[in-house]
DNA sequence: CTGTAATGC
DNA sequence: GCATTACAG
């Protein structure tokens, strides 16, 4: 009798000596994570917020933009998809809403109408179906950009499935949308809303593995192109927009994954 | 999924 | 203006 539950207790402390092993290595990996990006986990939407150019940033409930007044749509939207926030409801359409919280006055729905161009949506509905309310949010004037319809629908469509595909893939990820604004554009209605000529995407993905960017450039028409083909550095939507996506970062860490334009990281299939 | 447009109240 | 329905990439 005495001999058995002296072995018993040997098992559970041998038991007890092996999850305390693991747990330890666990934590271990976890904080190697958290330094590679310091701060990063911790308030990942506050943390991965790019620069305006224009001092105009909007934080709504769902996702942040900067305004750009001169070209009456913003110059970038960012937020989170997780993949919790993936979801397969699909709401009712509601009709667009003048963004009120644009001090300078954000475009009218209006100026879209009979424009020949869609009212593209900068952060898709899709990646804020995890409520109506969310999925709303996304239907403000000051989250559209004029988009040629077989753009929207066909190899920018493609690369906001691909976005999906990799918050599920990769357990989330960050996401900085806008069309590139210059000086002289083609405008559409009332208000004046710039046609863009290219739209970019940048990424971060800080939640599985090593820290990992893509940035995507692509012109305003539609292309049979495979998306790996439109893949370049950040740096080069940086030059482009003057916007700094990922201040925050450690210098010698941003510079890095900035300036590359490598995407074997990142799975295309 | 991404959207526009016509119709009736 | 809002709701419903039809249609297209």
């Amino acid at each position: 009798m005495r001999r058995k539950s002296g072995f018993t207790l040997l098992a559970v402390l041998i038991l007890l000596g092996v999850f305390a092993y693991e747990y330890v290595l666990e934590e271990k990996e976890q904080t190697h994570i958290i330094v590679e990006g310091e701060k990063v986990k911790r308030n990942t939407n506050a943390y991965f917020l790019p620069t305006s150019t224009t001092g105009q940033i909007i934080h709504h409930n769902s996702y942040s933009l900067s305004y750009h007044e001169d070209h009456e749509q913003a110059e970038w939207v960012a937020y989170e998809l997780k993949k919790s926030h993936l979801s397969s409801t699909n709401f009712k359409r509601p009709y667009f809403e003048v963004d009120k919280t644009v001090k300078t006055g954000a475009a009218h729905w209006r100026s879209y109408k009979n424009s020949g161009y869609d009212r593209g949506h900068l952060c898709p509905a899709a990646d804020r179906s995890y409520s109506k309310e969310a999925h709303d949010e996304t239907f403000l004037t000051s989250n559209i950009s004029p988009q040629d319809h077989d753009f929207n629908s066909g190899i920018w469509n493609k690369l906001e499935q691909k976005v999906r595909y990799w918050a599920h893939k990769y357990d989330g990820v960050f996401v900085v949308t806008g069309g590139v604004l210059k000086e002289k554009m083609e405008t559409i209605g009332e208000d004046a809303v710039s046609v863009p000529n290219q739209f970019y995407k940048v990424l971060i993905d800080n939640n599985n593995g090593p820290i990992k960017m893509i940035a995507f450039l692509i012109p305003h028409n539609d292309s049979d192109k495979p998306l790996h083909e439109f893949v370049v550095p950040v740096d080069e939507v940086e030059k482009l927009t003057g916007i700094d996506f990922f201040p925050e970062l450690e210098d010698e860490l941003e510079n890095k994954l900035e300036a590359s334009s490598n995407y074997k990281d990142w799975s295309f299939n």
